[in-house]
DNA sequence: TCGATGATTGAG
DNA sequence: TCAATCATCGAA
């Protein structure tokens, strides 16, 4: 996928000090579509939520999931008409991976940002970022473009019981040897 | 309005 | 294997 290689970075500004940088590189990702994915939260038409699936690409799509957790997506649309985006699943941290400790609760280095949920933790991610310009470098949250991975594979996504005969889940094979991805391979039948 | 559910995580 | 936990969505 594109995005994988490419740096996410959040800047966040706490206690009026100086800006904070956060980054790591993306080595995870999985695509959603429209409506002939069953799983995309698109599926069933535009609502408030996903409006930004529905907006211009290149925008942060930001959701709250099961009570606890947030996750970071890049809207992007392959074609004119449709709607879509990208949902970045796993990082390797590279700036300001001590705060991400602190963020996530002194969880070890391979487990700070290895899941969507745990990227939202780790970054701080809010609501108020939905609907950020990801494309540009003054945002609290962008992606900041680097180096592609040699080795890339394709795989079932994950977390979702529905439209699982596309492979579109997509990781750096070097860093998901590594730990950095999220490690559920097989889905139970 | 009300109830079901989910692109998850962490603990048991 | 299972509970935590709540915003969102579709049906009533």
């Amino acid at each position: 996928m594109e995005l994988l290689g490419n740096k996410l970075v959040r800047i966040i500004s706490n206690t009026g000090e100086k800006l904070k940088r956060l980054s790591g590189i993306i080595v995870e990702t999985e695509a959603y579509g429209f409506k002939d994915d069953a799983a995309s939260h698109a599926f069933r038409g535009q609502t408030p939520r996903n409006a930004v699936m529905f907006g211009e690409a290149g925008r942060a799509y930001i959701y709250f999931i099961y009570g606890n957790h947030f996750c970071v997506n890049v809207s992007a649309r392959p074609f004119e008409i449709e709607a879509g985006a990208v949902l970045i699943r796993a990082l390797q941290p590279v700036e300001g991976i001590k705060c991400m400790k602190i963020f996530r609760k002194n969880s070890e280095e391979l487990s700070l940002t290895s899941g969507p949920g745990k990227i939202g933790q780790a970054l701080c991610i809010q609501k108020s970022l939905n609907g950020q310009d990801m494309t540009d470098r003054k945002s609290h949250i962008h992606i900041e473009v680097g180096v592609k991975p040699p080795g890339m594979i394709a795989t079932q996504r994950i977390g979702t019981s529905k439209a699982l005969d596309k492979k579109w889940r997509f990781v750096s094979l070097a860093k998901s040897k590594k730990g950095y991805v999220t490690n559920k391979f097989s889905s139970r039948s």
